[in-house]
DNA sequence: CTGAAAGCGCTAACAC
DNA sequence: GTGTTAGCGCTTTCAG
């Protein structure tokens, strides 16, 4: 193989003796083509290394077999789980990945972002962005106007979009149920911030259990964090202020849980014995810490990989001129129970 | 805006009544166009909502702005964050990024991988896997076959190919001395997989500094896991039964430390007073582990920049007609120290 | 300052 | 079976 000198489709035809037809009809295994001559060219193309030019291939079809990711906040395992499940899929569906990072998750100037993908002419976008703050308020002005299938990724359902999402609150009455059924009644919480639509979600789903179950929940039992650890310990630290008789906590995701059992540490509060937790998780790897800690957990891999299904069906489905209504996925968590929720 | 129906510069042109050239002129911002032509046909432009298709640019300049980024684990923290830092900086150098995920860190047809990155016409390569057992054997086969600049990433250094990485093994040292300097003197480890380069160097780094510190090591004195939680756990058990008196340890990476902190709880080891701990770092999150975790922090953000400032340096330079030097960038890592490996 | 012609690498549509 | 012509959307070259 010499990939060194870009062979083109020309230079195969001339070496070959043969119309530039006659290879593209090779390379693209046609059947009009006889034995002899196909084989003939087929060595040439191996000799000279020969590689079609996606570029001109795209241009000339109007499709690319590419798929625009826009994601953000990869320096966290959560959306970088995610991505790891759109690579696998768009490799696995014949589609390669042109990537975008947002500076930030609730970067509001998406438009030329969209275009620059546009302008290298994908054939569908997965917008992996979680929804956070009015990062979506651009979907009803501009959405109409993108002429590739998009689909999102934890967002708020609704119809005429195609969504995919983890059941956030179907993973939160996974959690708090689970204390419940500990015998816990004093149960509180510490969120994600709640301009994220998944925080919301969470809390939402603890408060709704807890009512259900005939308890009340006020400001006193809850406390918003930012995700990151250092959060944790003060919304920690606050919680044990407003809420004295808190005997579990369903925390909304694994940093902050860390810096909670790092405080219980230091202050002689025993896991779960005084205090049950259970978290969001994303580590996987929570049967580590001391004590094991039950945890919700999520796929975000599978996520990431029902999304490219999603936007590929979709994108064949236009291709051959049908249409396809958008779909509301929900992927939904599991209950995994360890040490640091059930006395044993 | 409407991308709904993308724009081609012809169009442009008759609905201003022009050539496309100028058209073109315009949207390149060249000098040689009359202002009142620039501005009726930039009015078209933002009627249209047109946009230039970069790849009809890329394929008639024989460039991209695009680079190609193969990378392996993007559901660890390590490649997710180093990706994270080469996106920032491709986007910042106004270069697209076309990823490619590989199954496995050791897989080893990488042939297709780059063809198909290079029909896309990519202007050169970042080669974010890090060097594992023989995946870096192709390099000197067909290295030279490749037409654009690669850059290696976490590979052992070489003249002749551009490479960045931590350097592992001043990371090691200054791990390893730290303890010393505690007054420990039967310092374990727990390394990553051999077949990793960096887990040779991190090894090599704890054998030379102890060697050098006129204290003998021998194969009692450390264990080989697998980068895994588990692994970790079943490393430390064993070195607890080779090792008796260990009174230090060097764990190559958070996971596996992660699971002997859980053994060391268990089993009524104090840290840092029967074993003082320090790790190579990936979380980020260390302090709020318990106790706070001293640990050697590598930027593996940086790592991604300095990737692609190096790649496109070379695509600025082949495209000068100038040659680079193919540089072996080392970037060292930090010592944080906190209480796993201090007695106060 | 502006336009016409040629061509990047490929394929669709048609002819023979 | 195979070749010819045209053209995807743009830029380069050169003429005016």
């Amino acid at each position: 193989m010499n990939l060194n000198k870009r062979a083109t489709i020309k230079q195969v035809a001339k070496a070959a003796g043969v119309s530039t037809q006659t290879v593209s009809r090779v390379i693209n295994d046609r059947p009009d083509v006889a034995p002899e001559t196909r084989e003939r060219i087929q060595k040439v193309i191996d000799e000279l290394g020969y590689q079609p030019s996606a570029l001109a291939r795209s241009l000339i079809q109007q499709r690319s077999y590419t798929l625009g990711v826009v994601t953000a906040g990869l320096k966290y395992v959560g959306p970088s789980r995610t991505l790891n499940g759109i690579t696998t899929m768009a490799e696995e569906l014949g589609y390669a990945v042109l990537l975008e990072e947002l500076p930030r998750f609730d970067t509001e100037d998406i438009k030329p972002r969209l275009q620059s993908l546009l302008a290298r002419h994908v054939d569908g976008i997965v917008w992996a962005v979680p929804e956070v703050g009015d990062n979506r308020s651009w979907v009803d002005e501009i959405l109409n106007d993108v002429p590739v299938p998009v689909v999102f990724l934890t967002m708020e359902p609704r119809p005429g979009i195609s969504t995919v999402a983890i059941d956030n609150h179907a993973g939160g009455v996974l959690a708090t149920r689970h204390l419940l059924d500990q015998g816990r009644r004093r149960i509180g919480h510490i969120s994600g911030p709640l301009d994220w639509w998944e925080s919301r979600q969470r809390k939402q789903s603890w408060q709704d259990t807890l009512n259900n179950a005939g308890i009340e929940v006020n400001d006193s039992h809850w406390v918003e964090g930012n995700w990151s650890s250092s959060s944790g310990e003060t919304a920690f630290a606050a919680l044990l202020q407003t809420y004295p008789g808190m005997d579990a906590l369903f925390v909304a995701n694994d940093q902050m849980a860390l810096s909670v059992l790092q405080s219980c540490h230091r202050r002689g509060i025993r896991i779960p014995q005084d205090l049950a937790i259970i978290w969001f998780d994303n580590i996987n790897d929570s049967a580590y810490f001391w004590p094991a800690l039950s945890t919700i957990n999520h796929n975000q891999h599978e996520l990431g990989c029902r999304t490219v299904r999603e936007v590929v069906n979709q994108i064949e489905a236009a291709h051959r001129d049908e249409k396809i209504t958008p779909q509301n996925i929900l992927l939904t968590p599991e209950l995994l129970i360890r040490d640091s929720s059930v006395v044993k």
